[in-house]
DNA sequence: TACTGGATTCACT
DNA sequence: GTGAATCCAGTAA
């Protein structure tokens, strides 16, 4: 596998941080898979961290972090933390699946792989992410590589768009694996 | 202590 | 396009 993404990634200004997450490479539960799909989270209103509460109290005080959360009471939402000066964090929505295809396919009861992790709730069943993990630094359980990133990052592969007035998407163009 | 709604997904129309 | 599934963090009282 290639090298492995240091802390200090982390540590900078989520907007900078996200588009770069697209084509690195995850492995956790037997799995892995290419990131072709980010959401950043700031210190806005749609944001966890835009309040501090116990769940979002990560975003403020780590970068480098995992923080996974549970939502409508069946899916589980992946998020790495961000920026060592302000409150971040920047949910995964969807990745390319690259080995243990079929160790997704029984979590995730299905046969096509553009639907195995087109989504964020979707890629926390395939690589059988959960509240367990929540808290612990990337490296730790869950692995994450440098990949092919510079490759991508240097054409013009990455598009961008507005989720809500404040924060954004980053996709890799042209994938079948994003999500929708 | 009780209520509300969500960074989603899937089946069904 | 619409609605159900299903839990719990956050909030109000």
């Amino acid at each position: 596998m290639q090298k492995t993404v240091s802390k200090s990634f982390f540590s900078r200004p989520t907007l900078e941080v996200a588009p770069e997450l697209i084509g690195k490479i995850i492995e956790y539960g037997g799995c892995t898979g290419r990131i072709v799909e980010v959401e950043a989270y700031t210190d806005d209103p749609a944001s966890h961290g835009y309040r501090r509460t116990e769940r979002s109290a990560i975003m403020h005080d780590t970068y480098g972090h995992i923080y996974v959360y549970f939502i409508y009471g069946m899916y589980h939402c992946l998020n790495f933390t961000t920026d060592k000066d302000q409150v971040g964090a920047i949910l995964v929505r969807a990745v390319e699946p690259l080995s243990g295809l079929q160790l997704m396919k029984k979590r995730r009861g299905i046969d096509s792989e553009t639907k195995l992790c087109n989504g964020p709730g979707k890629l926390c069943q395939a690589f059988d992410i959960n509240i367990n993990v929540n808290h612990s630094r990337v490296g730790e359980y869950l692995r994450l590589y440098h990949g092919r990133a510079e490759e991508i990052l240097s054409s013009p592969r990455i598009g961008i768009t507005k989720a809500t007035d404040l924060h954004w998407r980053f996709f890799e163009k042209d994938s079948p694996f994003v999500s929708r």
